[in-house]
RNA sequence: CGGGGCGUAGCGCAGUCCGGUCAGCGCGCCUGGUUCGGGACCAGGAGGUCGGAGGUUCAAAUCCUCUCGCCCCGACCA
């Protein structure tokens, strides 16, 4: 068992933060809220980022990059916006040894400064559609943080387009939230439920606001990523017009979406066990480390020189690969070393290996060990991560398939719950004042109403009215 | 902001009720030696104005007052 992590059926909060600490993925800073992603962290960021900003560029993004600082009346122009905005804003009014004429705010979330600009810059229908990206950090004064899951200032990237068309800005807004989903499926390998936030849950200043939501391994929703269709508000307040075929003046209809390093929390806690992080192979900053083990034996310099061998062999081939040579350090203890650091297959190799040609590797999805023959090591190896990739979605979608269950009354809902988190599929004709009184109750939300329903009709669990629509809920992030 | 808990070595903690051989433990770190197929062992060593400021006392990590900060649970959210 693992030193250091506490089991995670015993407190998850706590073993979520052992984890983060023992593998080096992130530290507290002096600032409240705020975090240091240390390199490893930031490594597995980095992949995720760079998965996502090759989908972004298939799709027809370019990137580009807005201030960070934004007038406040900007924030104020939209009403909603505001609303939502205000009470998370870090606002700064002193620059240069003086008071600002006007305060500045540091970006929340860039809608505003992206409509000034996008004003400027589209005039007719053929300056459409207009699809920017940019990766960027924000600010958000949230009152509880939890490292990755809630920093005060976060990096994300945010997504804004530009439409003749409400029917195109729908369009943008389901296709990157289909990425977000591909993405999460194929590359983070955790399962989520894409769907429609109800208005209670919307994003401050969208018409629609669209979530991929995900299961963690305490049974909590994790919302992953938003997509909003943000139809003309922002256009209207920021005058971003063009002048269509007819040479009518209209506005735009945009979508904006992001997703951010909250996804690093997302992998943590959809992935880690008993013993720490576990990482699909395609966000692992090392995919397999070679370990030489019996450094004491007379044969060690060709056990060393193989491992080099093999090291060297996979690199070349595309694997993200370490040697673990340091000296003075006993097997046992490196073999936890990148255990806890999630790397997915650890390559094992000492003289009785050497002499028999083969090389022993242990898997961290499961711990099993497999011995295979070094001349194949490295096909063998490869072929051993695609596995475990696919395996990690599997495994994690049995998880959560096992913890979504029904409830056909509030009563219901509110008896289990407690005893088995997880998503709860109802029939769903509620308000926004059921949902206020569901939360008071049970702290669980309406995470989403899934794009995916299942046909018929059935009776709403809290207000009993016939109805064709289902909702998940669950107690969230 | 409400409710809990906590600030003592890099990390995790004991000591605080009952003031005085209490500046301590484990891990980590440094040196040397022996080890090395699942978190090695022995010996030696470095490291702390006990969160801060006042006060009480012959004497304060310990008691009192004020203050700063952190963590967990809730309201807010990518």
């Amino acid at each position: 068992m693992a030193k250091n992590i506490t089991d995670p059926g015993k407190d998850y909060a706590r073993w979520y933060q052992d984890v983060i600490r023992e593998a080096e993925l992130a530290d507290s800073a002096p600032v409240r809220g705020c975090m240091v992603i240390r390199p490893y962290g930031f490594a597995i960021w980095e992949l995720m980022k760079d998965d996502l900003d090759a989908r972004f560029k298939e799709t027809g993004h370019t990137n580009a990059y807005f201030p960070v600082f934004i007038p406040q009346s900007f924030i104020h122009r939209e009403a909603q916006h505001v609303e939502g905005f205000s009470p998370e804003l870090a606002v700064v009014t002193h620059a240069g040894g003086r008071q600002l004429e006007e305060p500045l705010v540091v970006r929340p979330t860039s809608e505003t400064i992206i409509n000034h600009m996008f004003s400027k810059w589209i005039g007719s229908y053929r300056d459409l559609p207009m699809l920017l990206n940019q990766w960027a950090n924000v600010v958000r004064w949230e009152l509880r943080p939890r490292a990755f899951l809630r920093t005060t200032e976060f990096l994300w990237q945010e997504g804004h387009t530009a439409h003749a068309t409400e029917e195109e800005a729908r369009e943008e807004t389901m296709r990157m939230l289909g990425v977000y989903t591909d993405f999460m499926h194929r590359t983070a390998a955790i399962p989520v439920i894409p769907g429609r936030k109800t208005d209670r849950e919307r994003f401050a200043g969208a018409v629609d606001t669209y979530t991929i939501e995900a299961m963690m391994g305490n049974g909590w929703a994790l919302q992953g990523g938003t997509s909003h269709y943000l139809g003309t508000n922002f256009a209207k307040v920021f005058d971003t017009t063009f002048l269509d075929r007819n040479n009518q003046r209209q506005y735009v209809h945009q979508s904006s979406w992001g997703v951010s390093t909250r996804l690093v929390g997302a992998v943590i806690m959809a992935h880690g066990d008993e013993n720490g992080l576990r990482l699909p192979p395609k966000i692992a900053p090392v995919q397999a480390v070679v370990v030489p083990v019996g450094m004491q034996d007379p044969r060690a310099p060709e056990v060393m020189e193989a491992a080099q061998a093999l090291a060297e062999d996979l690199k070349a081939r595309g694997v993200r690969v370490r040697l673990d040579d340091r000296e003075n350090m006993s097997p046992g203890f490196k073999f936890n070393h990148w255990e806890v650091r999630g790397v997915p297959v650890r390559l094992e190799l000492g003289p009785r290996d050497l002499e028999a040609g083969q090389v022993t590797a242990a898997l961290r999805i499961d711990g099993s060990k497999t011995r295979i023959p070094l001349s194949g090591a490295v096909d063998e190896t490869k072929a051993l991560l695609e596995s475990i990739q696919e395996r990690m979605l599997r495994d994690a979608r049995e998880f959560q398939e096992a913890r979504t269950y029904e409830a056909d009354s509030f009563d219901d809902f509110m008896e289990r719950l407690p005893e088995r988190p997880g998503f709860y599929r109802v029939w769903w004709d509620g308000s926004s004042d059921d949902e206020a009184r569901i939360q008071e109750q049970t702290s669980a939300t309406v995470r989403c109403i899934p794009l995916k329903q299942p046909g018929g009709r059935g009776k709403c669990f809290i207000t009993g009215r016939a109805t064709s629509t289902t909702a998940v809920l669950a107690r969230a992030y």
